[in-house]
Order: structure tokens, then sequence, then C-alpha cells
DNA sequence: TTTATAAATACCATATTTGATACTTAAGGA
DNA sequence: TCCTTAAGTATCAAATATGGTATTTATAAA
């Protein structure tokens, strides 16, 4: 199954993919040329991808002769997907009051094809130029509160599929590479009901998570609070895993959720 | 120009973007058939559409055999524009204390091809079940807070293009559909340094707006303020309308706008 | 003004995708 | 259990999109 089997995929989509991920690559706006350059399609061909990309907003023009961005239908799309089982919805009352209390940045993930990904995010008033954006992915759930809980409630043969994929790579030098550790973490996790991390994805920031979960019991997505070390310190983790498991519960309670079934 | 221009245009890319639109518009997880009866495309293409989308990340097959839905990618595509020109990052502080403040809905917006576009939203705390979707696009300029604004600031040459063809169509008992009526409105919202909206667009619903400027002194986008009439009287129009240009000039001046160049 | 460069258009033979038909697999109901 | 329906796979001739080359237009520099 390599990126294009030639028989069940149509090309021409795949390469309008391509151009379409290739000047979101580049977060800015790009010249025809730069596109040219970078995504391997003959230049007739190019143009016409790029204006059938135009034409239905995928990709806007900026000025008549001029450079192409990422179109704005990409934001239409991308905030009518069916709320991920509704859970941006549910969650954003928990999330905005903990957003309040606590000034810290509250952010909303969930996990999908074994990555964890950022579905919504309220960010805090610290000045940090450390925010995600969302709907970014990350592979390494050994490295982010959110991906200990999701392992602290998978079922043992999944959690061992997924680690063993991904391995555990050091991201920051305080990131969890050793398994017997890791395995002591997901340990903790599951006592207390929250995940923690400590600088393990990124130097400078500690995090919180806490699990949601739907009517039908089923983990669906974590509630969590990051922030700088120097607001955040090791004594705070209590106080403010209490508040994320506060608002996690709010929210499975709006899915439905019951404890005691 | 038709959909097709049939030698400017790739076909396949058609199809696709036909299919994103469609199952987007359904709101909900979609079985083949549904697709296929409603795209007049034939099975066995749709089939490869369907499998190059999902490869990519643009579509989602919930189980095996089973519904597709639009793709979290657009999530990660629609939250990485190139902030159309750092707006969105330079009026989020301004936002967020605005919303803290008035605990009312705090909306961003701005036009691009001749329509307003929600680019940011902070809700409020009230419990309306009538907040826009992120990426909602709007022609109507006549019957919006936001629109009056780009009306009043636009040269009377293109306001005169942009009215003609859309015309003053009545979204509610309250808008506005005589022309004498929309220019003397017009000057007020030039006045005032404001626009106002009173249920023009939506029942019940009022909404204030004043202009962003970046760097060159171009209008760039609104911070507008919209709340349930019981929570927004007439009397309070000064208070909030003070409040949106208080706003809207904090982040002209993160852009770099200077009031006397 | 001319020149140089980038972007877009035109044309058409050829290689590629397409889609009708037929077949296989899976799931749910009787 | 078998039957029915929906989803997906296989094949290959016909139809269509593709892309090399040459031309035109616009923008920026000389």
């Amino acid at each position: 199954m390599g990126q294009n089997d030639n028989q069940n995929a149509v090309p021409a989509i795949h390469r309008a993919i391509d151009v379409i991920e290739f000047i979101s690559s580049a977060q800015r706006e790009l010249s025809f040329s730069e596109i040219m350059d970078n995504v391997d399609i003959p230049r007739q061909s190019l143009i016409r991808i790029l204006n059938t990309l135009c034409s239905r907003g995928f990709l806007d023009k900026s000025s008549q002769r001029g450079l192409y961005r990422i179109g704005l239908k990409f934001l239409y799309l991308g905030h009518g997907l069916p709320d991920k089982f509704e859970l941006r919805t549910a969650a954003w009352k928990a999330m905005k009051a903990l957003s309040q209390k606590t000034g810290k940045t509250i952010e909303l993930s969930s996990l999908d094809r074994d990555q964890l990904i950022l579905l919504e995010q309220i960010r805090g008033s610290e000045e940090m130029a450390l925010y995600s954006r969302v709907g970014s992915v990350i592979p390494y759930l050994h490295a982010v509160s959110v991906g200990k809980v999701y392992l602290a409630l998978m079922d043992p043969d999944k959690r061992r599929r997924v680690l063993r994929k991904i391995g555990l790579p050091a991201m920051t030098k305080h990131t969890i590479t050793d398994m017997a550790r890791l395995e002591k973490e997901i340990q903790e996790t599951q006592e207390r009901g929250f995940g923690f991390e400590d600088q393990e994805l990124r130097e400078g920031v500690r995090r919180v998570a806490a699990p949601v979960f739907n009517s039908d019991g089923k983990h669906v997505g974590c509630i969590g609070l990051s922030a700088a070390i120097f607001s955040f310190e090791r004594d705070d983790l209590d106080k403010y895993g209490r508040m994320v498991r506060e608002a996690a519960e709010k929210t499975s309670a709006e899915l439905g959720y019951v404890s005691n079934p």
C-alpha cells in the first residue's frame, strides 16, 4: 500500500494535495515558481491544479498575478467537523471556566490514528510563544500528559503495540526513555486520575491532563492545562490536577457519562 | 468561465472537492451509497476518490467498512492559514480582554472576495444557540455591523458595485432594505467610528463592530461584539461601541498602525 | 524606452485515467 | 443456517486528461 496504489487512487488528487500541503507548510504566500520548484509537477499541469483549487476556494491568489496561499475555505471546513463526537461543544463551558479561574492555557485533545491531536485551545494570558497549533498531531504518547492518560486507559495489548511502533524517543532531556520508568508513570496516572508531564515534550513547559468519557464509557479525549514552569511549580501539581479532573468530569457528564452504570 | 473550464481545470480535483463539500454539508458521517446518490460520479471512480482522500487525511473512515466524514487534517490546515495578515494573532489579546470584561461573544471578521468571513470567535457565557461557525461567510454587508463598517470605509465606487451585486435583501423584518436609509446608516457609522446592527441579520441579536487597520492604514478587519437583545439594550450602544473601538484600536496599534502619519 | 523575467495561454498527439461489467467479501436479517 | 444488501475489487478497451513546445501577456529592472 504505497503512497499511490496506482489502481485504487486518483493521481490528480494526490498531486493537488501535495500542492496544498506544500503551500501550507511554507506558512506564507508563495509564487508560482516557488511551488513549481518544490512539487515535481510539470508546469502546465501545475497551472491547471492551481486554477482548479483557487476556483473552489481551497487556495487563494492574493493579487491578479500573484502569490498563492491556503484558502479560507479550510477555515470553514475545519470548523465544520462533526465536532469529533460533539466533544468540542461539550467541553467548551468547562474549558472556559478553567481558563478564567487559572489564566493558563487550556487544551482539548484526542487520539486519532494512534496520534494525539489538539482539537481546541484557549490560550492563557502568559506570553509564551509556545502554543501548539490547533490540529497539530503528536505521535509521542510517552512524552505528553495527554498521551500518558491514553496509555493508562488503553488495553495492555494496544498499549504495547503503540509503544513499540513509536519507541520512546527523547524530545528533551526530561523525556522518559526507560520503559520501566514509563510503566510506573502510567500506573501513577491511573491512580491519581490525571496525567502529568514535566518538560518532557518541551523545555520549560509543564502540563496536566484528565480523561473525558462519553455515554458509552469510552475514553474520547482529554482536557489539559499547560503553563511555563515559572507559573506552574511542582507543588501546584495536585491543585491543577484536581482542576482538570473536575473540568473533564463535567465534560463527561455533558456527554451523558455516568460513573456507576 | 463555467464550473469546469475544460482546458484550465482538472476535473478529478473538481470531483474530489464536490465530494468533500457534500460530506461537509451533511454535518454527519455518511455511508458510501449516500455519497454515491448525491454526487453524480460513477461508483468505481467514487471509490478511488474516497480512497485517495482518506489516505491523505482529507476524509476519515470511521470503521473498517464504514462511514465517511471530513478528515481532521482540515483542522490543521484551517488553523495554519498565514493568519490573514497576522490579524488573528494581533487581535487575540484585545479580544480576550473584551470577552472577560463583558462576557459577550467577541468576533473577528474580515472581507474576502466581497464577502464577510468570520475569522475568530470567543463565545460568550450566554447560552445562545446562535453562534455562527468560524469560517462562515456572509455576503449581506448591509445587514451586519461589520458589513456597515466595511461599506463606510470603502471607496464609493466599490461600495456601489458591491451593493448592486447583492442588493438589499431582507434577512429579518428589521433589515434595512431602503437605500436612502442605508446611506444614512453608513454615514452614522462613519461618524461614530463603529457599526451597529439591531436584529437585522438575526432576530434577537444585536451587534457592534469597529475597524482594524494595518501599518499601511488599510482596513483589514473588524472586531465585533454580539449579544441577545435581553443583555444588550439599545441604551448600551454607546458603551459597547466604545469598547469595540478601543479593542480595535489596540489591535491596529499591534499591527503597527499610527493614526496621524 | 527596451530588456529580462515571471506568469499565463494555446495546441494536439500520446499516455493515462476512467468506468461498464462482472465478481468477491462482509454484514445484518429472516 | 441461508438470503439480501452494501462495500469493495478486478479487468481492459475507450475516452480523456496530460504535458512538451511555442506563444502571449504582464511586471520589474535597465
